[in-house]
DNA sequence: ATGATATTTGAATCATTATTCATTATTAGA
DNA sequence: TCTAATAATGAATAATGATTCAAATATCAT
């Protein structure tokens, strides 16, 4: 009995990383993923059912882990409320940072994704939104945050914002500082724009 | 000698944005548009020499207008920074959601185009944000906003941020508040989510 | 009313690609 | 060494849908 070799499904899905992120999903073809994975075309289907499949186990593989690591963070009642915060911007830039191929992938095809397609495409996506949310309302019952933060809003508006700085560093990681990029997420989030004395 | 009928070239637009919203862009069929439109498949060729252009349109359109919006605003030296701000969120808000399907398509389909396509694909968008950062420039000179601000963050935090928003709201307009929303999103783009006493 | 010119039509073309499948290769166990 | 079972291959299939184009239609100027 012949066995596999390697690890052919691992290859795929960092081969179909590379060239979502260059070409986006629907220009991306089977047979060129096949080629950066070393491997003919129809093995891909020994792996995956299809295209569509490889997508979402990017989307799954990422969020399950970003949740998992956030509800580690979120279940220490001894961390305050804005370290949380703080903890979880590091969970997401270093996640996306440490592969910017992923990020572009993440970034530029979740959104059509989520709202078109089966309904648990991106399931941990929205566990790990509540467990943001959740941190908020302990900040707000604790008075740490401000008792006029919309929960909507904060839900989206800090995701959206990171994810949307992450694309155009992704583009061209080089020129910009991770660093300076943490810093001002982290301070926007908590303060905003306006100076306060 | 024929002339034209209508507006087809705006139907069309209309036509291509309803589409592109509900099924996103790569898998929107010119032929459906057409039907949308109530035209036959090939007149679409008579407006628009390609399913992408139709796009471009639709991109260049919004954000030009956005773009002239903001410029007559920020023009104003009467007006404070701060007030700019909340001026510029109440552009973007209006713009989008008396559309809610353009806001969609705009949020989905807009990153995937401007790293790929021509470089000038989404020009008015970059001059809107030129503008916008403009501001915070006059905000931090003037000590109205904090100098720990990072202007490539903010340029690209609080357009993504607002965006992210639109989208979820898009998706199901009449589940949500626009005012809360509205309130929310100038709250936290001034102060963040920390209480300041 | 007629011709010239431009618009509109929608079926046919043509290219593209995800997926399949008959074939070949490999290896574990007997 | 041989067999059975699975892995791997890549050319063929089959569907899809953007774009073209020859024919039909409408309007204006004369």
């Amino acid at each position: 009995m012949r066995t596999k070799e390697g690890n052919k499904e691992k290859d795929i899905l960092e081969a179909a990383i590379k060239e979502f992120a260059v070409s986006g999903y629907h220009k991306s073809k089977i047979s060129k993923i096949a080629e950066i994975a070393g491997i003919a075309t129809g093995s891909v289907y020994m792996y995956y059912k299809s295209k569509e499949e490889i997508l979402h186990k990017i989307f799954n593989d990422i969020w399950e882990n970003l949740y998992n690591e956030l509800k580690k963070l979120t279940e220490n009642p001894t961390i305050p409320p804005t370290e949380k915060i703080d903890s979880m911007i590091d969970l997401i830039l270093d996640e996306f940072t440490q592969n910017p191929e992923l990020a572009l992938v993440i970034v530029n095809e979740q959104n059509n994704f989520q709202n078109k397609s089966l309904p648990n495409f991106t399931q941990y996506y929205e566990k790990f939104l509540d467990l943001a949310t959740d941190v908020i309302k302990e900040g707000i019952e604790n008075k740490t945050f401000s008792e006029n933060i919309d929960l909507f809003v904060f839900r989206y508006y800090i995701l959206g914002a990171t994810r949307n700085i992450l694309s155009h560093w992704a583009i061209n990681p080089k020129q910009f500082q991770l660093n300076k990029i943490r810093q001002g997420i982290k301070y926007f989030t908590k303060n905003g724009i306006i100076e306060h004395k």
